[in-house]
DNA sequence: CTGAAAGCGCTAACAT
DNA sequence: ATGTTAGCGCTTTCAG
């Protein structure tokens, strides 16, 4: 149907050089002072033919792809998911496209899928690393690609970054949760050394030290299928007896209740990092620290777009505050249930 | 870091033409009968400088990109999240890399998204289609190039497509309302003629039709925001009484399931079409028609593959069984809640 | 078995 | 102001 039309083809036609096509086409038409009347000629002629320039001849010739890489590690979470739409959004309007992948944390699939988007030729990386990948994001950042991390950075690698307070976060929940009348406070995180996981359990424990309380910590490992991990935590609860747990992400706390649905324990009161739709609808709704999505996507894509730009003279790194957001199952205490 | 290692830098290392190199490196070794020993040689080398070829370039010259552009309707909802997430993972094992955007049903990003991909020269196309984009669809598949629908199809369009049995699942998910006792149960659906929305109005009415009861059914807007929505809907409840709601899609059972949280009125049994991890740990348990995600992520690649391979003589359209999930909230009616 | 060379379609010095 | 032309890095025909 459409017979694919070249640079070289309408420049035949209309008598000129392909030169002056190529010039009018990538807007240099002022800077090399052609004429209004050809320009125009040009454009509408491209306009009527339908034109497309071949981008992969383009992005040889260039070595632009005009394409960044986004790396999450799970592209099936809101938190991402959302972060992704607008990061899209933002990047769209700057005249750059998006592909992403999900790396489910791992860090094989992590430093796979960078080796692709670099065989790819993408113009910049904004990542959610996993453990163990260091290197492959030192060997970007010293080939001078522009990179960005988010919710999580690489301590000792000295990159851009956006993350959100996690500390704070961590506390402010916590510390709602002991001034809600609790004793027990327990801690639902995963085996994970990354920055906001080690951030979201100091959090905890400067409230823990605050309230003067004992922690109460499980840790669950991120690989588990869903069963394992929830009679695992169901084991805990059976065991310590928390009255209150803090999740440290929104997916531990659906599997979290996920569990406390099905053994039908007592419900403790429950609060977790990351917001998620069920926790409105969930009865008791969820209390939950929400992150400032729309903060970070556009920090990130202001950091990149900037670093792209050339205007990159040092690494930025953001601190986004996140916010608490009170709901039902954080309720004070009752004094029947205590004793 | 990395200094950029070309062909010929390996070609004039080893002391070899590019050819041969370029040979040994796309397995033809054996084919162009180049010894044993020159290919261990090559390949040894290539591997001890980390040489990368510029896939680019590679694309340039053979028209093949090995991607897959992956056009949905909403990466955040995880029944497509879950299909794409499944189609990277298949398409992936047979060398092929995946590219996706989302849509969010509107026919001009749609159209936008398809030009992106064809620009970049992916090798095949996997689409939710919107309504609208039927001529940009048909200029795909005129050019020759492979492309598979799913979750709708475009009638009077002859392409391969993997939808679910939109009205047979529509007609369980009613009948068992029905069967259960229930009198008045209504539809919600979208202003849409899109084929599944049109399919699982047709399946609810069959079997409106087999228990002689009367239909009622109430149509919002994609577009609007959820407030509205849900205004809306409350509006319709009060006003129409149903004692059962059966959602078309799991979105709007989200948004109804707020309505209902919110306005607090009576609680109608619930079923919706398509899971959704919500439902699980809803008050009461969701009753829902699950699709098979993993048959249409495997109907979808098989079927893109095969073009691919141009073993397709003529497009398969596949039509996949959905299932439905008995929970909690369309337990048989109580005749304390009937007259 | 291996090498020379012609492109894939485009951009941008360089020349005019 | 516009045309000529040399590549970007790779594959592949055609000759040895």
């Amino acid at each position: 149907m459409k017979k694919k039309i070249l640079i070289s083809d309408i420049a035949r036609d209309l008598g000129v050089s392909v030169t002056t096509v190529s010039f009018i086409l990538n807007g240099k038409a002022k800077e090399k002072r052609i004429s209004e009347g050809l320009t125009k000629r040009v454009l509408d002629y491209v306009q009527k033919v339908g034109y497309k320039p071949n981008e992969l001849a383009k992005s040889l010739r260039t070595g632009k792809t005009k394409i960044i890489g986004l790396i999450i590690e799970d592209i099936s979470n809101p938190f991402f998911a959302n972060i992704a739409r607008l990061i899209e959004a933002k990047a769209y309007s700057k005249g750059y496209r998006i592909i992403y992948c999900s790396t489910d944390n791992q860090p094989e699939k992590t430093i796979e899928l960078i080796q692709l988007f670099r065989d790819r030729h993408v113009d910049g990386y904004i990542i959610t690393p996993s453990e163990g990948v260091k290197d492959t994001i030192q060997s970007l950042v010293s080939s001078q690609l522009p990179v960005v991390l988010f919710d999580r950075y690489i301590p000792g690698l000295n990159t851009s970054y956006v993350v959100s307070d996690n500390i704070k976060g961590a506390y402010d929940a916590t510390a709602h949760l002991a001034q809600q009348g609790y004793k027990r406070i327990a801690l639902v995180t995963l085996y994970s050394s990354q920055t906001q996981m080690r951030d979201r359990m100091d959090g905890y424990m400067r409230a823990i030290d605050t309230y003067k309380l004992q922690p109460y910590v499980k840790k669950v490992n991120m690989g588990d299928d869903e069963e394992t991990t929830i009679s695992s935590f169901s084991a805990f609860l059976a065991d310590q007896e928390p009255d209150a747990v803090f999740f440290a992400t929104n997916y531990l706390a659906i599997i979290g209740l996920k569990a406390l649905k099905q053994h039908r324990v007592s419900m403790p009161a429950v609060a977790s990092y990351d917001d998620h739709t069920l926790f409105k609808l969930f009865t008791p709704t969820i209390t939950a620290v929400s992150q400032p999505i729309e903060g970070i996507a556009d920090e990130l894509i202001n950091t990149l777009l900037n670093q792209l730009d050339g205007n990159a003279k040092e690494n930025r790194q953001v601190v986004l505050p996140s916010t608490l957001i009170i709901r039902e199952s954080s309720r004070a205490r009752t004094s029947s249930t205590g004793n």
